[in-house]
DNA sequence: AATTAGCACTCGGTTGTCAAGAGTGCTAAC
DNA sequence: GTTAGCACTCTTGACAACCGAGTGCTAATT
């Protein structure tokens, strides 16, 4: 299935125009605008066979070719990878977020800055913390009989909750509580937090037994605290382009995305990859196949932690998107294990 | 300005007939429709100069009636608010939220379900932390050289970040910092954290200097960290109705939903009145102009602290809206109250 | 044998016209 | 004061005609 150089020539060529202008591609405009050196009629010759060979498709028979959902793929995987691997990242963006703020914050403005640099919706999956390990779990008095949970875990998340209970709770029961809560569960990750752990923690807590229970709020809190969230940004970005003009498409891709337990489903795959490009039909959800999306994972602690992705329409500008992400990816990488493991 | 008992009547049922059609109401579907004991000829008559004195439209000449800003803003206070005084509001929803999470989850779901029940999009911000006091502020170790901040404040914000330092912190300087903060910060607002009271606590503590400066710090992230914050829901519901058929309205309006400052900037003003409506041309930005606002505001302490709004086409079901937006008031009044106080 | 020029053909988009339908305003009759 | 009747206005949808962009094929050219 290789290309002779004039055929990819062509190829490359009708994707370059499309991915700018998104309308149907013809000869005569191929022969004008790229010095291929050959006639609209040769190149007619060729792009019958590039559509034969399923490259090309052709909205109908009087207008000129767009390229099919293989005719993007191998552009990717042949033509801009092989370029890519040359270039060198330039110098993008600035990330600050260094010295404040948790991990959320710091997905937020990569997002943020993705999402202005490309024109794309961009969305990040955070750490799924269960898989951390627990570095603090502070309580905190907040009333007479409510308590405020902190967890704190090495892969940046921190998250908290008011827990109320039925009965008064006193300063000194809370510090016994964290004393023993924090001995025996620090280091250890949420999942691994079983019922022998949680047996062995009530009986060694010498306290009243209402008080003790908090102990399995506690852990059940933390089991539904500690999902993998889903951060969106730039969601307005689809309006851009003229494929979205249609109002029924704008609508069901927002929807989507909108849709947070989609979002997971579609993303959670690609944990595990460097980097994945999705293009149109590829992708799982019927809602999105007419959709591009491309991941890049982060990691902690040199294990893949969670991914930033953008997506947009099909007729993308991977070279640009991929050395955005690429960068992006790096940086996040960098700045994560200056900030979670000192300077 | 009063409207007699028959122009009343006429336009509450071209009201009543766009809000559910969307579309100009005729003479002889109000005779139709409602029973109204007159002859499309006589209605015709009345409807001329419920125009006349400004209470209708006519898209073009040929064409039914609509409802002007005037005539909704009538409608709204004459027709509706009697009625709603006698109405109770029926038991529409249920919000669980008691005993877990902050006040933005329980924001979140009364969002969720006002979004689901009205049909329409929904706003809330968050109280303004900085009014209000700080109940607790610890700081946990992270790392050697980093430390979370958490806080606590007494209208059910937990606010928390991570802070870097230039030097390692030993948890034994922890421990001394959050006495001191604690002691002096407790039962304060941020706005009332001054340069004396930083000074003091920073000579009243023995640390090394670069270990006092994070006191400095504190100070700024706890300004930063504690503004009003703005949370949406439902914003795909727009796709609903038809005058959002057009793209570029639903871009319009999304775009400017998505941006939290100027959402800040539209809503604010109606922290201190319990319910607030607002009818197209009434609002302040035009890219809201052809919208209707309904934002009731939520106690803690008997003070407004934030507020929850709701914002759809003009041609909105009012009356179904102010009773939930009344209700969800209420219920959120009452389970702060008591999640914020004890039982 | 590969390339190119020429030409007939296809098809979507645009424009213009027309008729139908909905609704009004006015007048005259009740 | 109310209503029936009628002429008038304006939008909408359908249909035809036309234009232009682009193709595929064939025959001529290199």
């Amino acid at each position: 299935m290789i290309l002779t150089g004039r055929k990819r020539k062509i190829l490359e060529a009708i994707i370059g125009d499309y991915i700018t202008t998104a309308e149907p591609v013809g000869s005569r405009t191929l022969a004008k605008n790229y010095n291929l050196g050959i006639s609209p009629a040769t190149i007619r010759n060729e792009m019958a066979d590039l559509e034969e060979m399923g490259y090309l498709e052709q909205p109908h028979t009087s207008a000129g070719r767009i390229p099919s959902d293989k005719g993007y793929r191998v552009y990717v995987d042949e033509i801009l990878m092989n370029r890519h691997a040359v270039r060198s990242g330039g110098e993008f963006f600035y990330l600050k977020g260094l010295n404040s703020g948790g991990i959320e914050k710091l997905l937020k403005e990569a997002l943020k800055i993705i999402s202005d640099l490309t024109e794309y919706t961009s969305i990040a999956l955070t750490p799924h913390a269960a898989e951390s390990t627990i570095k603090q779990l502070e309580l905190l008095q907040f009333n007479e009989n409510s308590v405020v949970v902190v967890l704190v875990t090495d892969s940046g998340t921190i998250k908290n909750t008011i827990i109320k209970l039925n009965s008064v709770i006193s300063s000194k029961e809370i510090d016994i509580l964290n004393l023993h809560l924090n001995r025996m569960l620090k280091g250890h990750s949420v999942e691994e937090i079983n019922e022998n752990i949680i047996k062995e923690l009530k009986d060694s807590i010498n306290l009243p037994v209402d008080i003790k229970w908090l102990v399995c709020v506690i852990k059940n809190l933390l089991v539904s605290e500690t999902g993998t969230e889903v951060l969106v940004e730039g969601t307005t970005n689809f309006f851009k382009f003229p494929e979205y003009r249609d109002i029924d498409r704008v609508k069901t891709i927002l929807s989507f995305i909108e849709d947070t337990r989609m979002i997971l489903n579609l993303l959670m795959p690609f944990t595990n990859n460097d980097i994945s490009i999705t293009i149109g039909s590829e992708n799982t959800f019927e809602e999105v196949k007419d959709c591009s999306i491309i991941t890049v994972t982060y990691n902690i602690k040199g294990k893949n932690a969670g991914t930033i992705s953008i997506i947009g329409p099909k007729r993308m500008n991977y070279e640009r998107v991929i050395t955005i992400m690429d960068d992006v990816g790096a940086r996040l990488n960098r700045i994560l294990t200056d900030y979670l493991y000192g300077k």
